[in-house]
DNA sequence: TATAATAGTGAATAGCGATTCACTATTCTA
DNA sequence: TAGAATAGTGAATCGCTATTCACTATTATA
């Protein structure tokens, strides 16, 4: 049966989730056209009437996942107001984004997304960048506040940070339903604030 | 020009470097019969004498890695005498192992790697599992010495160990020539040491 | 409502990569 | 040194996947 004529701006929302879907159960590579048509409901070549390549649609989720990422960020910022419950917050956050999705640390881990075109890898650092050096930020903020030990070094210490997460993302891949993110989380926020908080 | 007659065993270890160097250039999905085969200096076809399948390949490089990484471990224990210099040796090669090549990142971060058969995830987890259960064990031994803290969770401590080096990994790839592993090192082992020493 | 634009279809193509096989050359060994 | 193992070769196959294209159905619009 025919599929529905539906809008292309819909339509490409529908490929990008379906995209996302295949990509969070099986991994970058897995990825196939067909495999998305599929899950929209169209046959594959009609994919293409709203992306022109396998790439497009690569790069496409890479923003999807720059926007989650970055908001996560401009969340913490509206809703606490100093740097470690920022911190904190983000830290939860992302590890939700984990536990709702694998989708993202497989990304941000394949091969097949730096070894595809340059501009994707520059997309790729780009969100990286901008992801530590908001770290940085309110990692600066906070030797400011006084809340933050004035010893640290702000850029390695956001990848400090990253270290929180990305490990428990390859746990969560690898050791699937026995790695319990909530007391991953519970037993390293401490041991973080102890290596750069200011004791009181 | 044909190749020269060569022994199994001989020719499994060339095969298994060359796979290892297209890996560590290319990533585990450029990883191809007709790339090895070349690199190696005979026909795709004559690898087969050698190993049944490229399945059979991504096995024997797994293994390699397990031997890398815990040969670091057990070095570890011969050569430095207490928990935090054992710790800060293992994080030193594990970096230099980074600088010599990307591949074991690239391999056990590939979603090629777990997503093939459920025996080459038996591997993956069982390797995780012996590197964490080790950096465990010294935690311990730290703990009992009295020089690590004793309200740090050493199965969480392993983790974020690991939170020192996967980042670092991650960068190395992305950022190339630009990440420096030497100056992360020295930035991110204090840090480290101060959220889980003991303060004299 | 006519018609232009848009989206969907199915068949065909093309290339790549793993694997098989019959055959040949080389090495080992009895 | 003869013959059995062993390793290498090149051609062929097979399946998978991205992409193209001519055509059709549907929606939007003038």
């Amino acid at each position: 049966m025919r599929a529905k004529k539906t809008n292309t701006e819909i339509r490409k929302e529908q490929i990008l989730l379906a995209a996302l879907k295949i990509i969070g159960l099986q991994g970058v590579n897995a990825l196939s056209i067909v495999g998305v048509a599929e899950k929209v409901g169209i046959v594959p070549s009609a994919l293409y009437r709203h992306f022109s390549s396998k790439e497009e649609i690569l790069d496409g989720i890479l923003d999807l996942m720059r926007e989650k990422v970055l908001k996560n960020v401009q969340q913490a910022r509206l809703k606490k107001h100093n740097a470690l419950a920022r911190l904190e917050f983000i830290m939860m956050r992302h590890l939700a984004l984990l536990k709702e999705s694998r989708a993202l640390p497989l990304i941000l881990l394949s091969d097949a997304m730096y070894l595809g075109t340059s501009a994707r890898l520059s997309k790729i650092q780009e969100i990286l960048e901008s992801y530590l050096s908001a770290l940085s930020a309110i990692l600066k903020e906070g030797m400011e506040e006084g809340s933050i030990r004035a010893d640290i070094v702000p850029e390695s210490t956001a990848i400090m940070f990253l270290g929180m997460i990305l490990p428990a993302a390859v746990l969560v891949n690898v050791q699937a339903p026995f790695f319990n993110l909530e007391s991953h989380a519970a037993n390293v926020w401490p041991a973080f604030v102890r290596s750069i908080a200011v004791i009181n």
